[in-house]
DNA sequence: ACAATATTGACCGACGGTCGGTCAAAAAAG
DNA sequence: CTTTTTTGACCGACCGTCGGTCAATATTGT
């Protein structure tokens, strides 16, 4: 038998080899000629790895979101910080400075998943669902805990999942701005609705 | 000189006798030369009237949101409702299914616009958020005057916004059963929020 | 008749995706 | 250890499609 190749991390490889490519040209204007060739192989290989260039952009884009989500995970561990000051940094985090391209990133993928994703991309969104609502889920936690919140406060989860969604792509068409809207949201959420009452 | 065609008109016929080809296709397998022929026009003279078929596509969309907005209107006109059940009705009806095909070109639409839109686009995208503030604007100052509704209600209009248009794209992915949310969200304006207390 | 404008579809270049063929490494045979 | 065979990774010329252009033609008002 001739040689086997991991696929996955071949893939994986040819992923990162682009990654730069994807931000400075956003998916429009990526070709798959391109991306062949600062991975330093054939087109035809490429299609060895990939179905179709959507599927090409999703594996870079999941190099990204694992990222996010790490740092995502250090804030929650911080013992510091009320869980009020979480949310807000949960919340602005993909809108900072220094995750400038990757909410673009972001904002690529929620394309490529509103225009009939496939399957992979589904599950993958799945994924990516349960690991901000598990975040979430722990700040809220820790808030009830603190008594800085109501036991109803868990109810909000999905719903704040959803505003932040919302504004992302508000956003991308330049008609929200982000900290403005986050500050008014978690004032909503504190002052009016599951501050505890003291 | 010769006849001056008034473009506007024409841009709104071409995209009225194709509307029914982009709800069968939808935007991704909807091409330019399928327009022209049934709107019974060269392709070139599509070129006179839309700048790219991005163009052709928004104005069709138009189309739909300019009758979304006007069976909006009814409702909202509607005094037998009361601000609470506008709501609802606003915040459901695009996902009713008589509005099921509209639902999937607008997620198309915002698919495009994530992707690094036009200028058109965000003009066009501003359009219909206003549009859609004025509705909830309307709906919640008359939950105001009947006393449904606390002052402070009317802040909540662009998270309202945000969380729908988040539900939007959740829905896309087959990730959030539409009516279950929507219920959720609005007890919890009505109940923890901005219900007038008594 | 003439000028201005409107219309057209053949044409173009770019793109995503395919396919028959090449080649080096590994396995089998001698 | 050498030769032969098999395998599958790799390739890039090629294809069909599509958005967009443009020179030629048709239509209209004066």
């Amino acid at each position: 038998m001739a040689i086997v190749v991991d696929k996955k991390e071949k893939r994986r490889l040819i992923a990162l080899s682009c990654k730069g490519l994807l931000l400075e040209h956003g998916i429009k204007n990526l070709t798959v000629s391109q991306i062949a060739k600062v991975a330093g192989v054939g087109k035809g290989t490429i299609y060895e790895y990939f179905a179709n260039k959507d599927e090409i952009v999703f594996e870079i884009i999941t190099l990204f979101i694992d990222q996010f989500q790490e740092d995502l995970a250090k804030v929650v561990a911080n013992d510091t910080l009320t869980s009020r000051e979480k949310l807000e940094y949960f919340m602005l985090l993909v809108f900072s400075r220094n995750y400038n391209k990757e909410l673009i990133i972001y904002q690529e993928f929620l394309s490529i998943a509103l225009s009939g994703g496939s399957s992979g991309i589904v599950e993958f969104r799945n994924n990516c669902r349960d690991g901000f609502e598990g975040v979430l889920y722990k700040i809220i936690e820790q808030g009830i805990k603190n008594k800085e919140l109501q036991q109803n406060a868990k109810l909000l989860i999905p719903m704040i999942r959803y505003f932040h969604t919302g504004l992302i792509v508000d956003v991308a068409l330049g008609q929200a701005e982000a900290k403005e809207e986050i500050d008014k949201f978690i004032n909503s959420i504190f002052n009016d609705i599951v501050l505890q009452e003291e």
